[in-house]
RNA sequence: GUGGGCGUAGCUCAGUUGGUUAGAGCGCCAGGUUGUGGUCCUGGAGGUCGCGGGUUCGACCCCCGUCGCUCACCCCA
């Protein structure tokens, strides 16, 4: 109600039980990073405005037109990352850790823009970067761990395109040849790119007008224009992922929107989005990306994904089974004023417990409604009676029928516990 | 940046041709013989009708502006 104090354009509060689905995400892909031996990175949220304009491209639409730039009150010019792959790679060479390097993370991501379904100016991306070996078989396992990690979240209409970019020089004669058919046909494209055409050839290809799709179709495709070196890249990429079983498409219009990517590149889409926001993750290998930051001359790959993109697509599935269990395990009613549900919740959290519990002194049947909602599988109740025993009370709140006995006080955590264990 | 739709209780919404104390459901709180939840019943709290201006005897309703939300284009996660 406070329009003067919200949050910004484009911002998003999550709060819990919502949270447990973020909590969840980036939990699995913790787990799932740790396996496939990618350490953490944390790096600032800030950086140099020149990490990222000489990391994505200083004419991408997003250093043009999306980055949130400031001058902060040393007169430095800084850039709120828009993405996470430039500032990594910055940290790698600032660090020179030993090679090959392997981390991932997860972090907000700035773009200034106008929000719409799938869009915020703040969003959520977990990625993995491996830097300093320009082996396939790296390519193969960074993509496979973003496969498994979308089947882990329970994600199922994804499908993986892949394509190639080439390396300087072979992509550089396609952008040529490229550019000679575009010349050739440039009435013939879509208003926008009748225009825009001539500086950035490769996006006409991702353009999705029939005008343009006509005028592509009929020109040179890049992996038909591959050198000999990026061919056999991406044949070694494609048996890889031959071998884990993992399905994939040929995409030779796939241009991603960063300046950095050169071979394998690759995005996933989910079936179940409008094909405006149906991008759920996408990466790829950026073999100048570390020199262009000053870095040793060496190749790297990742990849990374919108966590908002991910949950409107589990949405889209229809997905409603929950990653995590946030319920409590149990919840103490104390109607002896609360000294002692603070005491035993101690106790319990202590012993490993999650315990929720009424404050406030409120009546007997206030505190059981509280409990019946907080998911907690069992109460804990004490009332004068049970201090006089030195005993609780435990009822059971899932059963059907009321079912409740008493314990003694040393034997909470056990008794609770053992419900927990009836219930699994 | 451009365009469409929308802004009424915490949430989802209703609100008659502008008319006198602005409603519902859910949620929340309290009760229903004073130690007990989930169903049910009763009661209660909670709204400057986004904000500002205008028209009018009178505006939640009409007009203008503004802010915000939302969707689309562009581009992307």
């Amino acid at each position: 109600m406070t329009d003067d104090l919200r949050a910004p354009i484009g911002t998003h509060d999550v709060l819990a039980p919502d949270s447990a689905l973020w909590e969840g995400v980036i939990g699995t892909f913790a787990d799932l990073a740790h396996r496939y031996d990618f350490g953490l990175v944390l790096s600032p949220m800030f950086e140099d405005v020149a990490v990222f304009h000489r990391g994505i491209g200083e004419a991408s639409e997003v250093a043009t037109k999306e980055m949130y730039v400031f001058t902060d009150r040393g007169d430095r010019t800084y850039a709120l990352r828009p993405e996470g792959t430039a500032s990594v790679v910055r940290a790698f060479v600032q660090h020179h850790p030993v090679t090959p390097w392997r981390a991932w993370y997860v972090t907000p991501a700035f773009r200034y823009e106008r929000p719409q379904a799938g869009r915020y100016r703040q969003h959520h991306q977990l990625g993995v970067e491996a830097l300093g070996s320009d082996d396939a078989q790296v390519d193969v396992e960074v993509i496979a761990l973003a496969q498994r990690f979308y089947a882990a979240i329970g994600l199922r209409r994804v499908r993986l395109l892949l394509n190639s970019m080439g390396h300087d020089v072979c992509r550089g004669e396609y952008v040529g040849l490229l550019r000679t058919h575009l010349f050739a046909h440039r009435d013939e494209l879509c208003d926008d790119h009748r225009a825009t055409w001539d500086r950035n050839p490769l996006r006409v290809l991702d353009c999705k007008k029939p005008a343009c799709v006509a005028v592509t179709d009929q020109g040179p495709m890049l992996p038909d224009h591959l050198c000999d070196a990026c061919r056999d890249h991406l044949d070694l990429v494609t048996r890889g992922l031959d071998r884990l079983g993992i399905a994939w498409e040929r995409a030779p219009r796939l241009v991603r929107g960063f300046d950095y990517y050169t071979r394998t590149t690759f995005e996933f889409v989910s079936d179940a989005l409008d094909a405006a926001q149906n991008a759920i993750g996408g990466g790829g290998r950026y073999d100048q990306l570390a020199a262009a930051l000053g870095g040793p001359d060496v190749s790297g790959v990742g990849f990374g994904s919108g966590i908002e993109r991910l949950l409107l697509a589990r949405a889209a599935e229809g997905i409603s089974r929950g990653l995590i269990d946030r319920d409590p395990d149990c919840f103490i009613v104390d109607t002896t004023g609360g000294e002692e549900a603070t005491v035993l919740a101690d106790e319990l959290r202590r012993a490993g417990l999650a315990v929720s519990r009424a404050v406030d002194g409120r009546s007997m049947k206030s505190q059981m409604k509280v409990a019946d909602r907080s998911g907690a599988r069992v109460a804990v109740l004490i009332g004068p009676r049970e201090i006089a025993a030195g005993e609780v009370t435990m009822r059971d709140l899932r059963a059907s029928e009321a079912t409740q006995w008493r314990v003694a006080r040393e034997g909470v955590a056990d008794a609770v516990r053992t419900v927990l264990e009836g219930h699994e």
